[in-house]
DNA sequence: CTAGAACTTGAAGTTAACTTTAAGTCAAGG
DNA sequence: CCTTGACTTAAAGTTAACTTCAAGTTCTAG
């Protein structure tokens, strides 16, 4: 089974044009095309595809990608070096995941203070609360948020 | 204590330009200026700073951090609204927490990968695997990342 | 009082990742 | 054979979020 590139955009939920942009980025230098020039997919290629949107997901640019595509079509030579590249992305990932989390806390208490604040009819319940009113799992990120970041806040 | 925007960008560890970029695109209409023009940012202006750098962190806009802004200056009469825009941001986070999960297996996956292929010298040796060799955890993955997104992989 | 560093603004420039347009080509059905 | 819809390319346009530039102003230290 063959896919055009309108058949292999509806099957990805992406647009027609973004293959064709990524194949004229050099991502896609694996897809065949017919004697006419029209792309074939080919089934294998999927998991390129999927590949390509997970590297996009974790935050890398077209041209780090290509990098990773020319290693992949140099064969095996290029092993090692793909290896340290998706033990880099690990790293990368870790510390997103540490931030989103982070950001998570801070939406969090947000939610509790405008809870506090209907409850109370204004926000000078929560923002005036003294420090020790505060549910104890929000007490170090309301510090946080009131000072610089890198602010040493214990005396 | 009041701050310059560039003392304060070093604090913050920003640009001036951008903060100076967030004041004319209608973030920070509570910094307060100088009888001769200049931002003078308040010791208080920092929690303003830090929750619009969490909310980009978030993945809102500008657009989006600017209604927010305009919503906590108007009083008391937006809490709900403030209210319902972070539980909304909370279930964004929550998804972006997923997509971040299912990208990092994929990313175990190819490093088990490689390493898999670099101790026998070849791609083919994890390319070729029985499904019932690939350890357990990775199984998953592999099958989903060989097919299209949303394709049932249950016979 | 003045030099110079840091501030001000508006406008233009940058970058990444697409998307759209225009002009033309291919392929399948009738 | 011919229509029609999907394909092709190159080139231009879009968008967000900044950054840089140019010309002028303010503040601080000597």
């Amino acid at each position: 089974m063959v896919y055009t590139v309108g058949e292999m955009a509806k099957l990805l939920g992406v647009a027609a044009s973004t293959l064709r942009y990524y194949d004229k980025e050099g991502l896609l230098p694996f897809v065949e095309r017919s004697s006419g020039g029209i792309r074939m997919f080919r089934e294998s290629d999927i998991e390129w595809l999927q590949v390509i949107g997970c590297m996009k997901k974790a935050g890398m640019s077209i041209k780090d990608i290509r990098q990773y595509i020319e290693m992949a079509l140099q064969g095996d030579d290029t092993i090692d070096l793909r290896l340290a590249m998706f033990r880099r992305q690990q790293e990368v990932l870790k510390q997103q995941m540490a931030e989103l989390q982070h950001t998570m806390e801070m939406v969090d208490y947000k939610c509790w203070y405008y809870e506090t604040a209907k409850e109370a009819g204004t926000v000078d319940a929560p923002q005036k609360m003294e420090l020790a009113e505060v549910p104890e799992r929000f007490r170090k990120i309301r510090q946080e948020l009131r000072t610089a970041p890198g602010t040493a806040t214990t005396i």
